[in-house]
DNA sequence: CACCAACATGAATCAATTG
DNA sequence: GCAATTGATTCATGTTGGT
């Protein structure tokens, strides 16, 4: 591991250099990771010139304009008589799938073999991203639905009020080891592991930025509160962060308050100048503790054996399960023995119950007195003596 | 409009004539529209045979494609009982979205110029219907989401809960003048628009079928909670529902309840039998009016996270107990610290008073202009905001 | 019969380390 | 790189069986 793991203040990880995929064509002239800064261009030549494998974090909230003009219009600029024609229907989508195509290539280039990737949509564009991402590649880890409190309502009463807007959460591949706050996120949510609907109320009020007539500045600036539990979620201190379609920044904004690294990539001048007052006006949670994910510490491996050589059980010792319906006895190297087989504790635990698999930490019992306690507690013990001897 | 729109008990509902898109090629050998039966079969090669242009809505549940890997085990141990059906299971992407292309094409053909089709999906598949739905003409009218009371949890604890599926909505083509019963859903809905995200419980209980061994008859039985809604929004009594994939018959089962004909469509003999024997026990309501599904109600969950993440506590916030006895700090991620321990607010509670749980909520307060206030008043204002967004 | 404890189960793309 | 081993991990709801 980094040494970013222990600290917010910590240089961003690097690609542990292993390349899980075939080998990447790296344009010639890509320039250093351009950190907590925002570069002005085209989304996807600037990925290009972006380094390989840099990024821990990837939040893209591209943009859905499947048939209007813009960026996605038809390269001949030629008009369309027919608006509902099949086949412009067909060339409307085609061209987004390519747009979309093409960046989601960029992004993985320059993502860490172990980095993931949230993209946010609606139902006009959110299936040709998820299809195009398990096309290329990407492992689909989660949809996560951001319920709005207060949707807009639908006002000619011909459809279900629009009240949700859906992410996906996908890893560079599927063999990636991606970084995922589990007990962090329970422990902030009741003890109960988090589902994959998350109620949020939109962007408003003072959140929602304003140019100087007093109209939003960013026709669809997200909640911060949703970008905060994205990177509380599946990112760490220290990691970077990047954002293909910037916009005002929020996604950089909520990186600098919570000790994350950020890189914008946005096209509009405007846009710019209003995340750049945004992000100076951040204030980072500045104690480092704070933003540490609440972890279980791993603990030292300790093998039964140590258990019986230490003298915490003896040799012929009887192990039960919780309701005695199960015996093995302990034998001097630390295996356990039914009758006449020999194995070790999660062996001879799923032996005895027919299952594939067991942890015999927790189902062997031995007797202290009278009470059965499971053989993890004579493990706790050990952890206690190891932790103590080191400091 | 047909006379079928004014009652139960009248004849289906036949297409206006108009074809609004090119002509269709007509199998010579189409058979009257078979009603309130199951047709046995293929599916594609029995849409085939359908007369064009005879159903109202379409109700679809296709394959999801899980691709699931090795085996999975509860934390007990005992194994999750996977889909692992054959009819699950496609060599590759390409090959699910040409079985996709080919059902969604023989379906759009049966349908009336103003039918709407739903289909139901997770996150395995539903990218890939959405995008073949648009690619073939059909028009978006809402993704819906079912989020789950009861969800499976995520054992291994390395993603959200995989807590909802997505139902998409579809009109045959964007001018279809399709049913929504806008007025009777906002009526029973305390008299606000109904939402695109729907609270209904799992397929459970004594509504499960199962076999004669007690095994559940089919492995993703929907709830009719679930099929009601549908078919209360987007049908008239008396009209047409088709199911190409009919399985155990809940499309079918929930229309006849509610006065509407289904057409069943199903390749298994077992699952078609499980659906006979369910049909036949289907007592009709005499007025439909009276079934509206309430939805799902619970008290609703808090997560302190969210206390954080809305801004009502900073990070680094001090909570302490009403007597100022024990102190700790407010994280990021919702947890609260004492010392270098980190844990929920309840956690943390129960462990400065050495018990064996606590109620964080009402234990700890923070400091309100020199009043301390319990962390359940920040509570109440996030229930407000829930209360309003529940309906 | 009431009550409680134990058990069962739901469309799931669900590990990390050692040898 | 692959196989074998170790060991970490669950929420809501309904049913069953015992006191």
């Amino acid at each position: 591991m980094s040494n970013s793991r222990t600290g917010a203040a910590a240089a961003p990880r690097m690609s542990s250099g292993t390349t899980r995929l075939r080998p990447v064509l790296r344009p010639v002239d890509t320039a250093p990771l351009p950190l907590d800064s925002i570069i002005e261009g085209d989304c996807i030549a600037a990925l290009d010139r972006l380094p390989a494998e840099s990024i821990d974090l990837v939040f893209a909230d591209p943009p859905y304009n499947l048939q209007l003009g813009g960026d996605l219009q038809r390269p001949d600029q030629s008009m369309v008589d027919a608006v509902d024609d099949d086949w412009d229907k067909f060339e409307s989508f085609a061209a987004y799938d390519a747009f979309t195509r093409d960046w989601l290539k960029a992004v993985r280039r320059v993502m860490k073999p172990d980095a993931t990737l949230w993209v946010i949509g609606s139902y006009h564009n959110i299936f040709r991203v998820g299809a195009t991402l398990q096309d290329l590649g990407f492992w689909l880890l989660n949809d996560v639905v951001w319920r709005k409190t207060n949707p807009m309502p639908n006002f000619r009463g011909k459809r279900f009020t629009n009240a949700h807007e859906t992410l996906i959460w996908a890893a560079r591949e599927q063999a990636s080891r991606y970084t995922f706050n589990y007990e962090a996120l329970k422990a902030g949510n009741e003890d109960v592991q988090v589902r994959s609907d998350w109620l949020i109320p939109l962007c408003t009020g003072g959140e929602r930025l304003k140019d100087e007539n007093g109209h939003k500045a960013h026709p669809t600036q997200k909640p911060e509160a949703l970008l905060a539990r994205v990177l509380l979620a599946a990112s760490r201190p220290g990691d970077v962060v990047l954002d293909p379609f910037f916009g005002t920044g929020t996604s950089g904004a909520v990186a600098r308050k919570l000790g994350r690294h950020f890189v914008g990539i946005e096209r509009d001048p405007g846009y710019i100048a209003a995340a750049r007052a945004r992000l100076a006006a951040v204030t980072p949670v500045a104690d480092a503790a704070l933003l540490m994910p609440a972890e279980k510490r791993s603990e030292p491996r300790i093998a039964f054996a140590s258990v019986v050589e230490r003298g915490l059980l003896a040799p012929g010792a009887v192990l039960v399960d919780q309701r005695g319906r199960h015996k093995a006895v302990v034998r001097v190297d630390g295996s356990l023995m039914l009758g006449d087989i020999a194995g070790s504790i999660h062996k001879i635990g799923a032996l005895v119950q027919g299952l594939p698999a067991c942890n015999g930490w927790t189902f062997w019992h031995f007797s202290d007195g009278g009470a059965l306690k499971p053989i993890d507690d004579l493990r706790a013990v050990l952890r206690k003596e190891l932790a103590d001897a080191e400091g």
